[in-house]
DNA sequence: GTCTATATAATGATAGAC
DNA sequence: GTCTATCATTATATAGAC
């Protein structure tokens, strides 16, 4: 049957040509700006057949969401992380979670395009809903660095955490921009970047074996 | 004159409350899911009136643009660092940075939505003119911290500068949705926000020996 | 399940009075 | 400069044939 995009879990081979045309544009213009004409020509059908399987617009835009929201935390489920000191590991799960966002652009920026609109308070539940696990995960992983003395007792394991997540999400969303700023010189290399951020979360900028200016 | 928007500097006062109401639905909304009718609504005028002060409804978004774009770069360049470690001024600069965001937030709504439609890079050069400023201040500031031998060598200034910018950037954008994530417990403090991520950049995670214990 | 054709409502934009 | 009234277009959504 059709119609209720919320419960469904499989779709046929002609409703997955629609969800992604769907998604596909969505992501791009955001939800206004696409007609479910639009949609209709790129899923090479007919408008009519779109609300044969959709309730209407609105549902549509539902059911993309939620495969998109599924898909990116499914695959984040999966994440192994390999035995070593707790710098390495963050350093892997946080290149897990840019190799996860690079691999769904189209749902990310659906993610992100919902975070930006204060509708309702639709976006933010599925802001958790995909940073949720994250988080704790590398909460989890930067608290339990801290009780077996590899990581300072002094610091917030959830701005930790916070500052790995947001260091993902904006390369994402701003190195395009970024990228041609002169100053900008780093490669799009996703692990290497993930090293780059990791190594200076773990080690600092301060020169070592300096005295550590005792802070104000 | 009117239907100039581009090279226009001041508004009266009637074009004044219709851009004001623009930039608020446009940030809200985005362009596409904003009618005309619902501005002159919220501007308390009629749609013609708007049409009389702004050639077209793409006209309107433009001028929005670029005033907010122009509002949230001047205020950056007011912004002067005390004297102190680089430590110190990163942190003030940073804190400053985030006011700015917060002090401005429908306009850095704008940019940020403009950054995620790809439609053209129209998004990307905004988001350039936006962060160029800062990010070159920034990678100045770490440059010139490691020529002066407070911060490591073998940083990248770049990568440093991304990850204030990202902080700074993310905790707009996310903080909203992130509150309610039971692991989430930091304040909402802006200047709280950037002492705790300058601290983590500074003197990083790791435990350093056991010279480093003295912190706030 | 998929189409052609169409109803209906809303939108961007204009004409013209004051 | 600001309005009422209106046009032309496009949008969502449906009816009904195959």
């Amino acid at each position: 049957m059709h119609k209720e995009p919320d419960t469904k879990t499989s779709y046929s081979a002609g409703e997955l040509a629609i969800l992604e045309a769907a998604e596909t544009l969505f992501a791009q213009k955001g939800f206004a700006a696409v007609s479910m004409s639009a949609i209709a020509s790129l899923a090479n059908t007919s408008k009519p057949n779109i609300y044969h399987h959709f309730k209407n617009k609105n549902d549509l835009y539902l059911a993309v969401m939620t495969t998109a929201v599924r898909r990116t935390s499914t695959l984040l489920d999966k994440l192994e992380v390999s035995p070593g000191t707790f710098s390495e590991r963050l350093t892997e799960f946080s290149a897990g979670q840019l190799d996860n966002i690079l691999g769904h652009k189209r749902s990310t920026q659906l993610i992100l395009r919902e975070t930006l609109t204060e509708d309702s308070e639709h976006g933010q539940e599925i802001t958790r809903l995909v940073m949720g696990e994250v988080f704790s995960r590398l909460v989890a992983m930067v608290h339990q660095g801290q009780q077996e003395g590899e990581f300072r007792q002094n610091i917030d394991p959830t701005l930790a955490a916070f500052l790995i997540v947001s260091a993902n999400m904006f390369f994402f969303q701003a190195f395009p921009a970024m990228q041609h700023i002169p100053e900008v010189d780093f490669s799009d290399d996703a692990s290497a970047y993930s090293k780059g951020i990791m190594d200076l979360l773990t080690n600092g900028m301060l020169q070592k074996g300096e005295i550590n200016v005792a802070s104000t």
